[in-house]
DNA sequence: TGAAACTATTAGAATAATTATAATTGTTAC
DNA sequence: GTAACAATTATAATTATTCTAATAGTTTCA
């Protein structure tokens, strides 16, 4: 699924959430919503830098921790390797493929939580993740 | 909580599940299996060389990994920085303090999920997690 | 306008977790 | 006792991520 949104578009989609837009910061929103795929630092790093490289490992990190922080993305950590970013932040859940190492959405309504446990004393409720880990039969 | 096991109930732990017990082995699967706790690869490494080193990291890591796949202790993953490893292994979830970094047991029976999507086609369910992130208020 | 003082952004270098590799030690079978 | 195999180790490499210094941008005020 491919998602084309104009430069003015993805801009006032940054200058919404109070972050100002900069070269880099547009080329990597860009690339998260046209895509609207789970991809890792590693993904973005290498997708914005496709051809000549232009923008930093740590500018990608900066970014992605930035643009979760203000709430366009989303983060994922379902594999110990590296964490996902997801560019639907709507309430949903994922599947993990071992296999291969991707993750699927979930709609958050086919997954139902009857009940959750009380949220420890003192403490703040952030947020539920379901991984529904699934494996390709044969492989590790 | 700890629980304190004698050095044969922990041989006979390993030998049950196909594990030869080897003595840097009985000294993780001991640390483990008293604590009772969510120990990280580094915890481990720490505590089992607390005074004297005798085991090193990649035996840790082997280690754990040996146990995780035989089933005697579970990976969770929770934590984009590292790995816990949990000696509990029936079905439960966790909440995890963003805060301290630390994981919390819900008992399986206070998490309900009613409904649960249908596993991709071919595909095999290997597991379900349920992480309950929370945070102390005023901390990042 | 223009430059000092400050803030925001970027990226090269450093760190931490983990894994791969190859050497070493221990065990088993005959 | 020794060949064949399995387990352990250390080193070093790799990968993901973060730190910090440097750069670019913005504001203040003379």
């Amino acid at each position: 699924m491919t998602n084309n949104m104009s430069a003015d578009q993805i801009t006032s989609l940054l200058r919404n959430r109070g972050i100002t837009p900069t070269a880099q910061r547009l080329e990597i929103a860009e690339l998260l919503f046209s895509r609207c795929e789970h991809l890792s630092a590693e993904d973005v790093f290498q997708l914005v830098n496709a051809g000549a490289q232009r923008v930093s490992k740590a500018t990608v990190y900066n970014t992605l921790g930035l643009f979760a922080e203000h709430g366009l993305i989303r983060e994922v950590i379902a594999d110990p390797t590296k964490v996902f970013f997801d560019p639907n932040t709507t309430p949903h859940h994922h599947f993990f493929d071992i296999s291969s190492g991707k993750l699927i959405d979930i709609p958050a309504e086919q997954v139902h939580i009857g009940a959750l446990p009380e949220v420890p004393a003192g403490m703040q409720l952030e947020g539920v993740d379901v991984i529904v880990r699934v494996r390709r039969p044969g492989t590790v």
